[in-house]
DNA sequence: ATGGCTAGCCCGGCTAGA
């Protein structure tokens, strides 16, 4: 039986609430993992979302942040937050349990600029997550984690790797922090099943950046290896940036054999 | 060299995003 995972980062649910149907709609996912929803648990949208069939674990925040997991089937095991130690009111992960299949909606701080104090926040909170991951499942275990990373794993995930290189997304420190978690046993969905390929998940705002197709990729459904075999198609939603008010990033859709 | 949109917050100019 095929399984669909979507990740996308709405840039306000409240404002994306109609694309967000229309997206449930047009492509009937099992798991739809969300970031930046910019709203407080209180204001969760859960009525129009349950109506369209789906049930909600979300972590929100107010006016920042906020995660979720949508789905036809309703999770187990809903984790909300690291857990850990550190006391940390951003709300940037969650996840669940599907069956077998464990699934994460992740939003990695953006992290401003190279050496500013939101770098070294962001290089901290991916080390959390690495040691999170590390600690709760097996590599064994079939595992996707899906979200904004707000890392570019590579050169050619950018428009101009020139430019980019060594700047904010794309600096050897994320890379290698990505890496480390990726070192437990994930590989990129995307990166695996399309190995030659070129496309973004993230386009500015700004400068026709859309228009121009000066964006990034750095919106990733890491796959533990243990499901490698699985992974049938991994694809972006490119339609979805287009019209009007759309969220800046594309949703990115796997297929689970 | 800079900022160029968009969203939230609460109502005008900030912060934040990437």
């Amino acid at each position: 039986m095929m399984q669909k995972i979507i990740t996308w980062n709405v840039n306000s649910i409240g404002q994306r609430l109609s694309r967000l149907i229309a997206l449930l709609d047009r492509w009937a996912p099992d798991v739809v993992c969300l970031q930046e929803l910019k709203c407080t648990n209180e204001n969760f949208p859960l009525a129009a979302i349950e109506a369209a069939g789906y049930h909600a674990a979300f972590l929100g925040q107010k006016a920042f942040n906020g995660v979720a997991l949508l789905s036809r089937v309703e999770p187990t095991e809903v984790v909300k937050g690291f857990g850990d130690s550190v006391d940390d009111p951003q709300a940037r992960f969650i996840s669940g349990r599907f069956g077998e299949l464990t699934v994460a909606s992740v939003y990695v701080p953006n992290g401003q600029a190279v050496g500013s104090d939101k770098y070294y926040y962001k290089l901290n909170w991916l080390e959390r997550l690495r040691s999170h991951v590390s600690a709760s499942w097996s590599n064994q275990a079939p595992v996707i984690i899906a979200g904004d990373f707000n890392i570019a794993p590579a050169p050619r995930d950018t428009h101009d790797p020139s430019a980019w290189e060594g700047q904010i997304l794309c600096s050897k420190r994320e890379r290698a922090a990505l890496e480390a978690t990726m070192d437990l046993g994930f590989i990129d969905s995307f990166r695996h099943l399309n190995h030659d390929t070129t496309e973004f998940t993230w386009w500015d705002y700004r400068m026709l950046g859309f228009q121009k197709n000066l964006g990034l990729r750095i919106d990733l459904l890491l796959a533990s290896r243990s499901i490698q075999t699985r992974l049938q198609r991994c694809y972006v939603d490119r339609d979805e940036r287009k019209g009007d008010k759309p969220s800046d990033h594309a949703p990115v859709i796997l297929e689970l054999s």
